[in-house]
DNA sequence: ATTGAAAAAAGTCGCGG
DNA sequence: CCGCGACTTTTTTCAAT
């Protein structure tokens, strides 16, 4: 597929909103029938633009309440340290996010507890475990003001 | 709902992954008929522990391939002022997330965009056209290295 | 490429244990 | 709460246009 089309974007805006709105619901609202919608829904995941599907849970409703950014600096920046630092990354469960940035930190990871004593394990015991990590500064979240998962898409 | 138990979290879990799974496979993962399954997730539904079904999309498929992450501040925190700012972000397509932290600056941004020049519109003609905001520290995203959605529930 | 219909699969719900 | 089984809706396929 070499460019999205209109009703491509549609497609993918109303799913981004609701992936179980059924396929006679997108047909009546996009004005075209249910096989072409479906095809195009099929092409979509297939070449990656739609990367799944998922239920989005309550963090603070299931006891994960506490929401923490933590900027991190590595001590050492060779290929075998960072490539070390992301495989520890990915084991740990807190952690639902991890960038590196540019600027003062290396790295911006984004953690979801249940409690500042987690919160005191998880910075003092499997963080600073990880291999190299000189510099920390965390913020921790006291409200959520804005949180949506569905991109708005240039044509 | 007073608390979720063992089938419960098997069952948000899975969902977690993937939205899509049907209840024959849960059934036969679990080893109980889809008539609990299916109750439960309704009942889960209902009572907000699902907070909905998404489709997942990839932003640099979609052309949108610049995250950054904007830490800001505001010059006066009454009421009004903070009732503005809030209602002003959630009316910009780009701004993902918005928290309201601790620490240095008073609230974090995650921002998407198509590239510098639409960063530059952005934090120049749309963000310091939000009323109030005096300081302003943004770190680019260079590369992802995790980035799941899916919770580990506490038992 | 689109339609409409038909086959296959999945979701829904009452009833009995 | 769970399981069975019947019923409904949705998904998926496909011949025809």
């Amino acid at each position: 597929m070499t460019k999205l089309d209109k009703t491509d974007i549609d497609i993918l805006s109303a799913l981004q909103n609701d992936a179980k709105i059924n396929m006679k619901e997108l047909s009546d609202r996009l004005h075209i029938s249910k096989t072409p919608i479906y095809e195009r829904i099929k092409r979509l995941e297939n070449e990656g633009y739609i990367k799944g599907y998922v239920a989005l849970v309550d963090n603070k409703k299931v006891g994960l309440p506490l929401i923490v950014f933590c900027n991190v600096s590595l001590a050492v920046h060779d290929d075998e340290h960072i490539q070390r630092f992301q495989k520890e990354i990915k084991d740990i469960d807190e952690i639902m996010e991890c960038y590196s940035t540019g600027g003062v930190y290396d790295f911006l990871l984004k953690v979801v507890l249940r409690d500042l004593d987690d919160y005191n394990r998880f910075a003092f015991e499997k963080l600073t475990k990880v291999y190299g990590i000189v510099k920390m500064q965390s913020s921790f979240v006291l409200g959520e003001i804005k949180h949506i998962t569905s991109l708005s898409i240039p044509f």
